[in-house]
This record gives structure tokens, sequence and C-alpha cells, in this order.
DNA sequence: CGAATTTGACCGGCGC
DNA sequence: GCGCCGGTCAAATTCG
């Protein structure tokens, strides 16, 4: 395309060229050597500029042949997942045939519409343990849950993946034993958010109903909706995170003099999503959007890069809510997550002091990513990630509720970046919301379940483990693992986590995929759908 | 003219 | 019970 635009520019700039020649030679023949020269110098000037072209060009394609191979790799993980998850349930050879081919039909499914499931969700108060003999629970397992199952509990609406992160509290002294001396895992469970009776849920809801009917069922309900907060510098009224906003509604909050606007999201006519921007009274230039609930609704492509990061921020804070009062850090290639597990007010950091100007302390927990720069390079994101260097390692809580801070406080401003990045009006700005859960986690409800070998993760809620490569179609271990995570401590786990899943070089590479989506301005248009129903009506 | 935004009113939760 | 405050609603207004 830019070939054919630039050779397009070229011929035409070689005709004027030759127009040039004859009107020189019609009227100055004394000036015919100096002119030719002119063209000649011109025309090497053009000869430079094509290469130029070819080279932008070469690279261009390079860099999109390796998004399109994570890509591929990431589709491939999560067809594997996706087999792994239902081979359990068919006995039968039809039933596994029937597995290839939905296999099959997923993978096309996948290349129109990614619905990425970021919330975290607790189906229930009853601890794991219940239904977990113990060497299931000191192991590390990766779960592939039954569809059908989630089924049930999805009501057939639209499905995005699910991903939970489980904490268990590691009393038991053989397993603390085992934390002790082997290889921390993250249990990731994909699907069945059924079978395990406590887990965090990692999913976009269906619809309002099912909305509903969690809040009403959830013991943890009574808590206050997890909110994750964006702080970003940006010089737009709102960022662009992917997403469709309408404002609702604005309000002075009380101790700062800045409105906060409150959003709603568009999307689809029933999502309960809800944002609010407000900015900074101590910085002006610091935009803080705080994201409220689950999308019942596939996302566009360039809204679930943010929503990658603000499930893990989410996945962060309702794990630190469960484990205990240490502050666990995670510097992961620079990109600091950092969380407090307590709630305790005097954890509160200096990020938290602005918090009383922030929607995000308004009595909810709250999860705080600090996109906030220190200088105004203007970085893509992407390089930020792949730095990871922040020294800092903020930790916020606001009120009583558990508030966690990820820093993304680099050398790169990266609010540039995942705001409108300009031309894009603010009705149409694709904002950052991720599928957070809205339900507070309690500690009991967490689980960790460790095993004593790596295990890997992706943005989009894939995971694999190295012993559970028995499947034949399974390829990409050596790609995805996770190398030497160590635990020592219970309360180090979730940070520990966070790092875990953040230090595999896929979720790495996933999450530049998305954000250079985003960071692109939106000329790349992904949308992929992976909705289970679709996926069910292929034969 | 329809859609989006603005803005004052209203409601519910919470603390005193 | 009252007042404060955050959040939402909805009529009025603005915008494209």
């Amino acid at each position: 395309m830019e070939k054919k635009d630039f050779l397009k520019s070229t011929g035409h700039g070689a005709e004027e060229n030759h127009e040039v020649m004859r009107k020189h030679d019609s009227s100055h023949d004394d000036s015919h050597e100096e002119h030719e020269q002119i063209i000649r110098s011109k025309l090497d000037l053009t000869k430079v500029e094509m290469e130029e072209a070819k080279e932008e060009n070469r690279r261009l394609k390079s860099s999109l042949s390796k998004i399109k191979k994570d890509f591929d790799i990431l589709q491939t993980q999560y067809n594997q997942l996706m087999v792994q998850h239902e081979e359990p349930k068919k006995f039968s050879p039809k039933g596994h045939r029937q597995d290839k081919d939905r296999d099959k039909d997923k993978v096309n499914e996948r290349e129109e519409l990614v619905s990425l499931s970021l919330g975290r969700r607790s189906k229930s108060p009853v601890p794991s343990g219940s239904k977990m003999n113990k060497e299931e629970n000191s192991k590390k397992i990766v779960e592939v849950g039954d569809e059908e199952k989630l089924n049930d509990y999805e009501k057939g609406s639209d499905h995005g993946l699910s991903v939970a992160f489980e904490y268990k509290d590691l009393s038991n002294p053989n397993e603390k034993f085992q934390t002790e001396h082997n290889k921390e895992t993250i249990s990731l469970e994909i699907g069945d958010t059924n079978k395990s009776t406590s887990e965090n849920n990692f999913g976009f809801k269906n619809d309002e109903d099912d909305h509903d009917d969690q809040e009403e069922l959830l013991p943890q309900n009574l808590v206050k909706k997890t909110r994750v907060s964006v702080r970003s510098r940006c010089e737009t009224p709102t960022m662009n995170d992917g997403c469709q906003w309408r404002k609702y509604g604005q309000k002075i909050a009380k101790g700062n003099p800045c409105p906060r606007a409150y959003y709603r999201c568009t999307i689809a006519a029933s999502c309960p999503v809800r944002k609010q921007v407000q900015r900074c009274s101590e910085d002006m230039s610091i935009l803080i959007s705080t994201y409220e609930g689950t999308h019942n609704h596939p996302l566009p492509m360039s809204a679930t890069a943010m929503a990658s990061a603000t499930s893990a921020a989410a996945s962060m804070l309702l794990s630190g809510a469960s484990s205990s009062s240490s502050v666990a850090a995670a510097d992961l290639h620079g990109l600091n997550f950092s969380l407090s597990g307590n709630i305790t007010p005097k954890s509160k950091s200096p990020f938290l002091q602005t918090s009383s100007s922030s929607p995000s302390s308004s009595g909810h927990p709250t999860i705080t990513l600090d996109l906030t720069s220190s200088s105004s390079s203007q970085q893509p994101f992407i390089s930020m990630l792949n730095r990871f260097n922040s020294p800092t390692g903020n930790v916020s809580r606001s009120n009583s509720y558990p508030s966690t801070n990820l820093n993304f406080s680099n050398n790169t401003n990266t609010l540039h970046n995942w705001s409108a990045g300009g031309g894009i009006h603010s009705s149409q700005y694709r904002a950052p919301y991720g599928n957070i859960s809205t339900h507070q986690q309690l500690p009991y409800q967490s689980i960790i379940q460790t095993r004593t070998v790596g295990s890997s993760f992706d943005p989009f809620g894939r995971s694999s483990s190295s012993s559970s490569s028995s499947h034949p179609t399974q390829t990409n271990h050596d790609h995805i693992g996770i190398k030497n995570i160590m635990t020592h401590q219970v309360p180090s786990l979730p940070a520990e986590t966070i790092k875990a899943i953040t230090t595999d070089p896929s979720f790495q590479s996933a999450l530049a995929t998305a954000l250079s989506s985003i960071i692109g301005g939106g000329d790349l248009k992904i949308d992929h759908k992976v909705t289970r129903n679709d996926a069910e009506k292929s034969p």
C-alpha cells in the first residue's frame, strides 16, 4: 500500500521533471546542461527517497509479521488450552472430533473479534479447599474448564476468556514447605467458572441480568465494586482507550476544584461499565480515569489492550487484599507493579495522598495504574513496557478498601500514546477499561495453587503448563513458560503472580501487540470475536 | 433534526 | 433525624 502510494508520487515527480526538461530545451539551450544537472540531482534525490521508503516498508513489514507471529502464537496457545479444557469431558472419538472441528472454527471466529474477559468474579464464598483435595491444592494446576459448565454459567451470551488467579492461604505446613522449596506456580483457569468453588474470574458479563444475578448471589457483593483507576498525563479531556463513552453527568467533588465527569459505555446499550474522569488537583496535567464494572459485549481490539493492563491490576488488588499485610512489589522489567495486601491506612503512599481528589477514593476497592511519567519522552508505550525500569513501588489505598497502585511511571509519556493522540473526537475516543470484576475478593476465597513446575500466562487468558504438555498440539511451551518463580512467603504471592505473568515474554508480546493497535491510532482495526455461542454453533 | 453534552435536581449512603 | 457527599437522572442546550 505504502509502496504503491510512494511509487505513484515518485512517478508524478518524474513527469514534472520531464516537463521541466522540455521547457528548458525550448527556451534556453545555454542553460541546458545546468538544468540537466538539476534534474539529475532531483532524480538522485528521488532515488534516495525511494530507498528510504523501501527501507521503511521493510521495517513495517517486519514489524507486521512480528505482530502476526505473536498473534498466531497466542491463538495457538488458546486453541491448545481450549482443547485441553474440553478433552477431559469428551470420551468418545466422536466427541474428540467435534473438539477438533470446534477448535478449527474457533480459530476462524477469533479472527473476527476477540472478547477479552478481564474482570474478576468470585462465584462462591466457599473456600476452594472444600472441593479440592490437598494434593490438588498443593500443586499448581492449570484448569481448563468445561465449556458446557461455563455455558451454564454464562447463559448463552457472548463469552470471553476467563482467567482466574487463585490464591490460597498456605497455612498447611506441607503446603508451606512446597511454597518454600518449589517454584511457585499460578493457577490459571479458563472457562469453567463453576468447577472451582472459589475463583477469580476474568470475564465479560454477558448481560445485565447476569451481572445483577451475580451481585445478588454473592456475599462479597456486600463489598463495594472494585475499580481500576488510571493516572495518566493527558492534555485531552479523556483518554483514548478504545471504547465509546457517553457523558451522563459532571460533579465538582469535594477536595478537588476540577469537575469529575461521569461516562457510560455506549458500545452496547446495556453495558454497565462506567467511567469517571477527573484531573488531579495537584497536577492538572494528570488525568485520572476510573473504570468500574464489566463489559457485557465484545471489545474492540484496541480496547482490550488497556483491559489487559487493568485486569492485571485488578487481579493484583484482589490478590493483595486477600493476602497478609506485607507489601509486595514486583519489578516487572521496570513496570512497577506494587501492591499492598493490607488495608491499613498507614500503607498509604504519596500517591495515595492525591486520592482525595480522585474518583477512586469513593469507598470502593480501587487499584491505581500510575501512567504518569517524569519526562516528556514520546516513546511509545511499548518501549516503556520493554524497559520496565521504574524504581518506585507505590502502594495506594483508598479509604478502608484495598487499593493498589501499579506504577507505570517511567521515562515515557504514555499518556499521549494512550490518550486520543489527537485527531479523535472526544466522543469517539477509545477508552481503556479492563473488564474488571466488580466484586471484592474475600481472603478465603482466593487460592494460590502451587506446583513444582512453571506455568505461563498470556493476556488473553490462555495458560499453559510444562507439565500439561501432554496435549499433542501444544507447541509453544518454550515461548510462554514462566521461569524460576520462587516464593518464600505467602504474602508475596500476589506480586509474584503478577511478576510471573508480566515477565512472560508472551504476555509482553501480546500486550505490546495490543497496545500497538492503540498507539497506531486505531488504524489497526482488528476486531476479533470469540464467542462461545458462535463456536458451538459451528459443526 | 438527531445525537451528544450540560447542568440542576434528585436519590441513597454514610457520619454525626 | 439531619446534613453532606457521591452518583445518577433527565430536561435543556449545544453541536454536527
